[in-house]
DNA sequence: GCAATTTTGACAATCGTTTTCGTTTTCTCC
DNA sequence: GGAGAAAACGAAAACGATTGTCAAAATTGC
């Protein structure tokens, strides 16, 4: 519980997008902040190794985070102009993703979803 | 359409997997291929332009390429272990995202979807 | 055949991320 | 409160995938 990674978690949370951990390192030292861009790193890895936080990866690789309100399995609809997440739930495609694993064979089935769009204000504003 | 980009089209076709480029890139050159890292890399960046073969990212941010059988919108069921793709479908997924993005006011949606699991083959084996 | 154009590949550069390694801070126990 | 151990920090170096550069080689059009 070091106050770093306290302060990685509460830049997250003010945020309603995902966001990197360059983008984060930029916001705390504009802020004032001393903190290293390693430190930046780890808090993430921690906080979302104990699930605190969601990953994601961008399509050029990138890996970007967010601080989410349910703790329950869920997925996200985001805006790909500014960002903006959305947690959804999607109970069906929870059980057809099981059932398409068994058909073909498959045991310990997990999946990533993530849905695309443009929000209402970004398609409004363009 | 030169012969090197034919080369890294036929060597993915032999592979029911997903391959990164540098497990192409090795691939061909154990085969006795002078072909370089840098053409492996263009080649797939043109065959997944035009839509020839389907991108992912493995979960350390590497790309994996695949060259698909069906060329309508698919997903996969991808096992773990072994890394042996299957081709599915999965139309109320994609009735879904296109639901949950209407609801929240999104438009222009998308969607990545994707299954893990770990293959019968793998099971046994372990 | 030959000059113009495109493709290729060795190598260097880039970029996000991780490691390394002293230094500093925090914790613990007395 | 203070000494010593342990954990956290941060700067800089290392890394690995990918992309850019540029000259050599292959292909094309004439």
């Amino acid at each position: 519980m070091s106050t770093r990674r306290e302060t990685v978690r509460q830049a997250l949370n003010e945020s309603t997008g995902f966001r990197s951990a360059q983008d984060l390192y930029a916001d705390l030292r504009s802020e004032g902040s001393k903190i290293g861009l390693t430190t930046v790193y780890r808090a993430l890895q921690a906080l979302s190794d104990s699930g605190e936080i969601d990953v994601l990866r961008t399509g050029d690789g990138e890996a970007v985070y967010r601080a989410c309100i349910t703790d329950t399995h869920h997925h996200h609809l985001v805006c790909r102009t500014c960002g903006k997440a959305v947690e959804v739930e999607g109970p069906q495609v929870e059980r057809w993703a099981d059932t398409v694993g068994a058909q073909h064979g498959f045991t310990d089935i997990t999946h990533t979803v993530e849905v695309f769009g443009t929000c209402a204000a970004c398609a409004a504003a363009d």
